[in-house]
DNA sequence: TTTAATTTTGTATTAATTTCAATTTTATTA
DNA sequence: TAATAAAATTGAAATTAATACAAAATTAAA
């Protein structure tokens, strides 16, 4: 993991959030910002379980439901059990490759929201989603 | 309900679809085509049972899996913790009323999907889900 | 220091989905 | 038609991500 943000970089970022800035917070923090992969709550848990070792699942939750709440992170629901969370609220679209399992951005303009029957519906939150699969695994393929 | 399908129009749409007819098929795309509400497997479960006393949870599941497969419905990822159906599988967007519940559809232009960072990436499936508060809930709020 | 407020933990619970073997139904063949 | 094979359905058990919540630990305030 690249370290990126000092501490104080980081405790900023959690303030200017409304967040009090607290261990494992900057800690949950440093990580979404160093592994832009759009991890799961477990992701985050298994890797700061080596930082943390008294650190416990329900913190992580809590935690990422406060970010969410705050507009620190956005969950992406991919059709798996699993929530995962980003750290890059700016409006753009995901590619998730059913092969390898990663997920991609991708830049969609927002345009797409200004249609006839979205008018008069407040919008929070928008969600593209692309299924399928990426160029990486479709060329692997085409070698066998 | 409206009833607006006989049998044979059931089992012709399931034949087009490369899938055996069963009393169980029958009855769900019934359902899905009938109630075009986004439905979860428990909503079609709870309705089909009073119809199939011997109904089971499981084969509601085994026919959206088998629906999924030959491209007869997709599911719907909208950050709940059960997923939802829609039968209408053309390209087209969901708004989710975060206050009622309901799901809406709205369109979306295919151009969405034409961006570079796209290139090479095989394309299975799009969903576009809109997140907020609905025309109906948003006026009901401003009485209060 | 004492008290209050906040954060974190850990266990138990919930509930949607999956697994899978047994049963039932349907289709095929002798 | 009866026997057999294949397919569909069932039901109970397992899985597991997420949640609830009370107790413990930490931090802030008086």
């Amino acid at each position: 993991m690249k370290m990126t943000y000092t501490i104080e970089q980081l405790k900023d970022y959690l303030k200017r959030h409304d967040i009090k800035p607290s261990t494992i917070r900057i800690k949950v923090l440093e990580y979404l910002l160093n592994n832009r992969i759009h991890p799961t709550a477990d992701d985050i848990y298994q890797y700061l379980i080596g930082e943390i070792p008294t650190l416990s699942k329900t913190s992580v939750y809590n935690t990422l439901e406060l970010f969410m709440e705050k507009g620190v992170v956005n969950a992406l629901s991919l059709k798996e059990k699993e929530l995962r969370y980003d750290i890059n609220t700016y409006f753009h679209g995901h590619l998730k490759c059913e092969i390898c399992g990663n997920v991609y951005d991708f830049p969609v303009s927002e345009e797409i929201i200004n249609v006839e029957e979205l008018k008069g519906f407040v919008i929070r939150n928008v969600d593209i989603n692309v299924y399928g699969i990426c160029k990486k695994c479709n060329e692997k393929n085409k070698e066998v």
